[in-house]
RNA sequence: GGCCCGUUCGUCUAUCGGUUAGGACACCAGGUUUUCAACCUGGGAAGAGGGGUUCGACUCCCCUACGGGCUGCCA
């Protein structure tokens, strides 16, 4: 096998390799790989094809190969494929070897195709699209099968015009081609179900059918896990494998993900493409674990690591039904991710995240202070944005202006208390408890609670209504910065 | 039209012939609480419909309905 290099120059993105895992059990043997058409954005359906692709192979020490089927040259594009690239390497999904481009193999398939001619498993076909098209029209309007059964299946060579032709499968006519399915159970087709699918075009190029037989066969891949809209597709594929004398590999045909509402999921949706995810701030641990459950269980398991989805991941765990999208589940578990990832790594998150969504850079003063205020932002925030709106207090410079709530939150009375809090501030120890104390205590000398007290102090601190605990802020921010704000917000 | 696949709470699902049909998200009520997030307690909520098989069906079979896929010299 000789995968060629990516004919359009995406060999500059590269998927970051995660952390080195120690590798589970011994080599299984197990080769998976995901085969993206690159006419889009990675869809999240895809997305999710990919991660259980990756989860199959990783949790059973094998190998998860990448292929681009760029076989249609009118709607393949290299921004597509480096689309697919940026959303596999932020979803953390790392490949093995190059990326194979299956243009680049047209040779290897026009080869198959000759090789079957000759040993008599496939015919030249000399039947014009215009004859082909007429035929189904006419079987279409007389209600009959539209599979088109070439004459010159069984022609003789001798008959053959000087013409252009297609080189046809020769497909068995009787009995029927059954698929084994991981999940979808045996799934029988009658033959005659079945035309004689074409695998070389009129101008020599391979058709998908074609080429994806020769390249999981060619790369070795054990198990095909894909959509189950290829589940009709496995069996025309099965009899290229049968004609080549070739094993064919585990099927795991699964179902593909629909809308809210559950109709096939499209642009009408919203938030097809994978990238779109990471725009809107979701992490990719999170979103991992959200896919790894839509359309696959393991008992009660709902929040689970990387590490956990590898050991359990397992075919027959993969339900038959569509599974429909429900963002808030994807963000209930988001926010346990995030909550649970070390500072130490969401930080470079989110900088990625902000990069991602169009954002401005993080200082390096902000990133600082965002280092040592995220212990109080992490368990309260589902996503990026939200937890960056609630560090508002430590990446702001003072004088801030308050919003509209926090403004209304600084009354005259409130800057009263705030103001006879100052010197307590400004003399006692700088610790939670002595804070605690000093604030509880000045609340209760006006008669009023912790709360309402707190309410203007965040106001003070934050210039929002919205932030992570009064004494957190000031034990993040310092003593002089707290001082610093009161007096702004009081003056 | 033909062939193929699917159908458990609103959603994701557990169950692999015998359960008060479990969990999670969401929702509702109450509690806790310095906001948000979270947390605690409780609640409502499901086997598409109809036939079989069986002592017993969510589970097995058939039909219907409804979704979906394929039916391309697209992938």
């Amino acid at each position: 096998m000789n995968p060629s290099l990516p004919s359009h120059g995406f060999r500059k993105v590269n998927a970051p390799m995660p952390a080195a895992e120690p590798k589970p059990s011994a080599p299984s043997g197990v080769v998976t790989r995901f085969a993206p058409s690159p006419t889009g954005y990675l869809h999240i359906g895809g997305a999710r094809t990919a991660l259980f692709n990756w989860l199959f192979a990783r949790g059973r020490n094998g190998t998860f190969l990448l292929r681009i089927e760029d076989t249609d040259r009118e709607r393949s594009t290299p921004e597509a494929t480096a689309a697919i690239l940026k959303g596999l390497a932020w979803l953390g999904l790392d490949w093995d070897g190059e990326v194979v481009s299956q243009f680049d193999r047209r040779h290897r398939h026009a080869e198959v195709a000759l090789e079957m001619l000759a040993r008599g498993h496939a015919y030249k076909c000399f039947s014009t699209p215009e004859e082909i098209e007429a035929f189904r029209e006419a079987a279409r309007a007389a209600g009959r099968s539209t599979l088109f059964l070439s004459p010159w299946r069984d022609a003789d060579p001798a008959s053959h015009p000087d013409a252009p032709y297609v080189i046809r499968l020769k497909a068995p006519r009787q009995g029927a081609t059954v698929i084994e399915d991981a999940v979808q159970g045996t799934v029988t087709f009658r033959n005659d179900q079945l035309d004689d699918m074409v695998c070389l075009r009129a101008d020599g190029t391979p058709t998908y059918m074609l080429a994806v037989v020769v390249d999981d066969h060619d790369m070795g891949v054990t198990h095909v896990i894909r959509g189950d809209d290829h589940l009709t597709n496995a069996a025309r594929q099965t009899q290229v494998y049968h004609a080549m004398g070739w094993r064919v590999p585990v099927w795991a045909h699964i179902p593909l993900i629909h809308g809210p509402d559950g109709k096939k999921l499209s642009k009408r949706h919203g938030a097809v493409g994978l990238e779109e995810y990471q725009v809107m701030g979701y992490p990719a641990a999170g979103m991992r674990n959200y896919l790894a459950r839509l359309g696959w269980a393991h008992g009660d398991a709902e929040f689970f690591s990387d590490a956990e989805a590898r050991a359990w991941f397992d075919l027959e765990g993969i339900g038959r039904a569509p599974a429909r999208l429900d963002f808030r589940k994807l963000e209930n578990l988001c926010g346990q991710h995030i909550a649970a990832t070390p500072d130490a790594e969401l930080l470079p998150e989110i900088e990625a995240f902000l990069e991602a969504a169009g954002r401005p850079a993080l200082l390096a003063a902000q990133k600082d202070g965002l280092a040592r205020a995220l212990y109080s932002l992490k368990d309260r925030a589902k996503t990026f944005p939200e937890l960056l709106e609630k560090a508002h207090f430590v990446l702001a410079h003072r004088p801030f202006v308050p919003d509209e709530a926090a403004a209304k939150a600084l009354d005259p009375v409130s800057r009263g208390i705030l103001r006879e809090l100052t010197p307590h501030l400004r003399n006692g120890s700088w610790s939670r408890e002595a804070l605690e104390e000093v604030v509880t205590r000045v609340a209760g000398a006006h008669g009023i609670g912790l709360g309402k007290i707190a309410g203007s102090l965040r106001a003070a601190l934050a210039g929002r209504t919205i932030s992570p605990s009064v004494f957190d802020m000031m034990l993040v921010i310092g003593r002089e910065e707290t001082l610093a704000r009161l007096q702004d917000a009081t003056a």
